[in-house]
DNA sequence: ATGGCGATCATAGATCGA
């Protein structure tokens, strides 16, 4: 089985991307985040034709998540439920042996901002949630866009960004809190090419100069690590006309 | 120090993202 998690940054402009991305990585499970469309507007039949069930919640302008299955999907939850929230930034699903969350954390805007401490009150109850699905689902994918850079090693110029947003110590602490449930860092099950990122700003040729962070990340429970036999970032869709500026992040389980 | 770029919307400049 394998499950990959893309921010597209709005799926009105990257459908077309995540159908090509799909016809030549024809995955079981994709999860995405900032699809930006109310429900009314999400491309349920463009998706199917392509050969995969959805499920998603959304809203206008801002956030919204979906999950793309090859597999029935069932025991569909939006948002958590422990965290009353206007924002859709939450939906998981029951797919074969797994529980896949899909989750776009909030961006957090600026250390000490409100938004900020939206941020690490959300993420408090994601962990709290978690715990609970983890208790009746021992095979967990916690998949999406964590907007946190959990180490100086995921992180292009860890001197320029110290304690800014995406890498303060709260936010990498509250990262650890979630692997503390026994979730374990799919990429990092395994040796990695250095300087691998999945986030390039769109300026400053970001991109082409490798200027990144890894902020997009797929934590696996105990029976699920044990199974994972690969984690890659495909950085082919970032270099396609128009790109999101993430780039999907791919497991494999046996 | 500021703005870079891109998407969105009360479609023009503002807001947000990361």
């Amino acid at each position: 089985m394998k499950l990959a998690t893309w921010n597209v940054n709005s799926l009105k402009v990257r459908l077309p991307h995540v159908l090509q991305w799909l016809a030549d990585n024809p995955i079981d499970v994709l999860c995405l985040q900032e699809t930006k469309l109310t429900d009314d507007k999400f491309p349920v039949a463009e998706i199917e034709a392509a050969g995969y069930q959805v499920a998603y919640t959304g809203q206008k302008t801002y956030n919204g998540v979906a999950i793309l299955s090859r597999h029935p999907m069932t025991e569909v939850v939006r948002n958590n439920p422990l965290f009353p929230d206007e924002q859709q930034r939450i939906i998981a699903a029951t797919i074969q042996d797994v529980r896949v969350v899909c989750a776009y954390v909030p961006n957090g805007q600026s250390v000490g901002s409100d938004k900020y401490e939206y941020k690490l009150k959300w993420l408090a109850a994601l962990r709290e949630w978690l715990a609970q699905e983890l208790a009746q689902h021992p095979g967990l994918a916690l998949l999406g866009d964590y907007n946190i850079a959990p180490a100086d090693a995921d992180v292009h110029d860890p001197a320029a960004w110290a304690g800014s947003v995406l890498v303060s110590e709260p936010e990498r602490e509250a990262f650890r809190q979630l692997c503390a449930l026994e979730l374990k860092d799919a990429f990092r099950l395994f040796e990695q090419p250095e300087k691998t990122y999945s986030w390039w700003d769109y300026r400053q040729m970001a991109f082409r100069r490798n200027m990144g962070l890894r902020i997009d990340h797929i934590l696996l429970s105990p029976p699920l690590a044990a199974r994972c036999t690969a984690c890659v970032i495909d950085r082919v869709p970032r270099k396609w006309e128009q790109p999101s500026d993430h780039t999907p992040v791919v497991a494999t389980l046996s």
